[in-house]
Parts: structure tokens; sequence; C-alpha cells
DNA sequence: CAATGCCTCTCACTGAGTGATAGTTGCTCT
DNA sequence: AGAGCAACTATCACTCAGTGAGAGGCATTG
């Protein structure tokens, strides 16, 4: 569960038990959050425990959740990161331009999380978006895979079990190594029904002015109002967009 | 800095890192980490490098700010805390029937963390407000305080330098302490122009099943629009609202 | 080019964190 | 009712992770 070597030990455990909490939909209990963590229950409980007196976390009725903290740090972190200061009026004006809706994800570990987003005019907002986490290996996820080094590839294809697109389509390690290097050459991801049923989009990584991935910028649409040709026509106004942002960090 | 009694030193070292991290409005450099927590400069510097490993922080142009994970936990909180849970279809129709922005209060340490919010149809939204902090001493943090226990409301007020409202009233630790055992009674707090001229709201503890203060129901309105008689009509709704939904966690 | 400020790294010491064990509470199933 | 089980809490001796003084590197400034 805990990949690194040993450095700061009772921190990443720490961090490994709000991800298990994270992770849980409803309150865990702490032999739960023991076993998903591998801790010795004693160890938990006192890191628990440490949680819950910080707010970090907190006990409800049969078990533990996250604390209202988070909530916090989430909201000063949109007030203070470059990246979605930068991007937020760039997601304004490509929204506007192409009635769809724009987003920016960050990596994070093998996830990306969405840290920024203005909403089409027609929403469907389902739940309040900001803060998901998403995987790599599908849609906006790609760009990023493509911009790890190859190190961290490596480590990420390693044991890759494929997965079965919404298209149906299954994506092996093999498909998925050949679209990244297309991606690299072309900077940009065009995804089919990838991730979600219906859906196209574009992606591409945002370049901080040192030249490293700061994160993808991505637009969405339904297929049935939006064609993929018609998509593809963006391609060049999602690039510029990218740079833009990327100038600013 | 740390008012623990040395219980899970480490973990509470790396919380009050993320805090400072928290009230900076741009990035700092490690040294003000280490002098804004008294931590020596090597161990904040450890701290930071594993928080950085794990998506906590993150070190951008110059210094460090807040890591992208904080908006996981986030989103995480938002969808599995009960309160908010149980809050948010209340909110909406309280919002609806007043015409008014309500919002759910939770406590955390001596501050008020907004977590969940229904805006009135005039959103004039500035920013994203959930997660933001707030003082306990104005507003909607009142019925929080008049129910902390005596010795925490003993450690409260024991320093406690007043305040000077929005109206231009001087707040000091007699008025609040005679105005929090008016909320106890009462079971409300009606406030004219506390934090913000021109504003009045409601307010009421929300309390669980087991008895304790979960939080604080508020509606909030411009004394242009609304007048004080008004509002004062719609207590009992925010009464009853809070009521059901303390019932439900 | 000294001086200052900011950061990184090393290393010996030590007390905070650890985890096996035992005790407690509260539930379910006879 | 009480035997049995599971989840949780508390204790405590050991030891290794965390600590912090110190030294060194790298910019920036006067």
């Amino acid at each position: 569960m805990n990949a690194s070597g040993n450095k700061g030990r009772t921190l990443e455990r720490a961090f490994d038990v709000l991800r298990a909490l994270e992770n849980a939909r409803s309150p865990i209990r702490l032999s739960e959050v023991s076993r998903e963590t591998g801790l010795h229950i004693a160890t938990a409980q006192r890191i628990m425990a440490t949680l819950v007196g910080s707010g970090y976390a907190q006990t409800s009725e049969n078990g533990y959740t996250l604390g209202p903290v988070a909530l916090a740090q989430a909201h000063a972190f949109v007030l203070q990161d470059p990246l979605v200061k930068a991007a937020r009026p760039v997601l304004t004006e490509l929204s506007d331009s192409t009635g769809l809706t724009a987003s920016i994800f960050v990596r994070s570990g093998f996830d990306r999380i969405l840290t920024a987003r203005v909403e089409a005019p027609e929403p469907m907002r389902y739940q309040f978006p900001i803060g998901r986490r998403l995987p790599l290996d599908v849609g906006a996820g790609k760009p990023l895979l493509a911009h790890l080094t190859d190190e961290e590839l490596q480590e990420y294809l390693e044991d890759y079990p494929g997965v079965r697109l919404a298209s149906g389509e299954h994506q092996t390690s093999e498909s998925l190594r050949a679209e990244l290097s297309e991606i690299r050459e072309s900077g940009y991801h065009l995804g089919v029904s990838e991730r979600v049923l219906g859906t196209v989009s574009v992606a591409a990584v945002v370049r901080s002015a040192r030249g490293e991935a700061a994160g993808v910028l991505n637009i969405v649409a339904h297929d049935d109002t939006v064609s993929v040709d018609t998509l593809r026509r963006r391609i060049p106004e999602v690039l510029r967009a990218a740079e833009l942002i990327g100038q600013q960090i």
C-alpha cells in the first residue's frame, strides 16, 4: 500500500489512512481501516485519534469519515494554485467559444484530479465534480500518461490489466502505449466514448514555462450534439488555450 | 501553535504545516513555514518533502502551496458526510421558500467551516465559497459558540480581544457572553450587519439525535431587500429545518 | 566579494511511535 | 441469561524513526 522507501513513515501511514477514508463511500470502521492499510490496529487507532483531533477525520454513528478540514484545505487550494488561477479565464473563454464544458486535471499518483471546470450552458451537473479522482488510462488522462518519465510509465504499464472502454473496445497495454506516442507527437488526444459512452473529447497537456507537464486541459461534448469532425476542428483552439495557460505558470 | 499534549507529535506538526500553507494567500518559503510553525528548519523541510511526495503540498516557482489531494479529499467529504447529505435537500427547500441563501457551517477548532450552501436566485457568487473558514464570534458562529462545553468556552473567552462588528458596534467578551446565553434559551440567533455590512441573518444549531451540536444552519439576506422584521418571521422555519436535519444524523 | 538569506544534507542521540497483549464494551445467537 | 464473537481501547517495554544542531551549497544583494 505504501510505495515509499521509508521516509516519514508515520506521516505516510496517516496519509494511507486518509486515502482509505477517501475511498470509502460510507463510514468505515477502525478494523476496516486497519485491514485496508495493513496497519496494526493499535497503530491505526492512534493515527485515527490524531486525525479526529485535528478535524481531518470524524467519527459518526458507525465508523469514521473524512472531516471538514479537507474542505478548508481545498478552498485554500483553489485560491492559491497557480494553474487553477491561470486556467480559469481561459477555460471560461474556451467554454464560451465552443459551447462546451472545459476542464483542467492534474496528475496525482496514478490518478488525475479535476481541479478546475467551466460548465457548458446545459450543465447536466450530477454532483459537485471538482476534486473528483479519475483514472489516467482513459480520456484526458492519456496526455498525462504520455508525459510521464520513462521509469514512471514503465511502472504504470508493468502490470496494466487493460480496460474495456465505454465504446466496447478493449484497451491493452500495447494499444495504449502506441496511442501515447501518437499523443507525444501530435500534442493532443481525441477520445470517443472512452470513459463515458456517447462522449467525445479533446485534451492537451499544459506545459509550464519550464517545460514540465503541469496538467491537462480538455473539452467534452455529447456525440449526439457534436460530431467528431466538428470537435476535430476545435483542436487548434484547445492547443492554443493550453499553451496560453502554460505561459502563465 | 500546537496546543496538544504531545500525542502524535509528528502528525500534528505536519498538520501545523498544512495549516500554515492554508493560511497563505500565495506560495510561502520554507523558512516562513518554519517561522510560522515554530519548527526547526530541518524538521519543516523533512515534513514538507513528505507532503509534496504525497500531493498534499506542491512546490511552485517561489515557495510551497497546497497540493491537489486536498481537493480529492474535499470531494469525498461532501459525498460521505452525513450532515451535508442530510442538509442538502432541506437547504434547497428552505432556499426556495425564502428566496435566500441557506448554508451549513461546522465547527473546526475555533473556526467554522462552510460545508454546504444553496444559493439564492441572484447568486452574487464571488468565489467558490464552500470550505471557507470564518470566525465563531460573529453571525452564524455564535450558536456554535453557545453550545461549546464550559471549558472550551472558557478557553475561548479567556483572551478574547473583542471585535468591531460591521455595524460599527464593538463586541466585548461580556456582551458576547450575554448574547450566547440568550441564544441558548431561544435556540436561534438573529444577526444584523455583524460580519458583513448590510446583511441580516438567522441561524440555529443543528442537534444530532444524540443531542450534540453538529453544526449551524443559517439564512442570509441583504437588508435593502429584506427587512429585519420580515426575516424574523422566518425564524420558525429555520428552527424546523435545523431540527429536521438533526433528526437524520 | 563579503554578507546575507534560503535551502539541503549529514549524523549521533533519544524519546515518540510501535505493536503484542490484555482488558472492555456491546452485539448476536442459542 | 450467558456464551461467544467482534470491534474497540488501554498498557507498556523496546527500538528505530524522527529530531535538530551543524556544516555546506547556492543565489541574490550591497
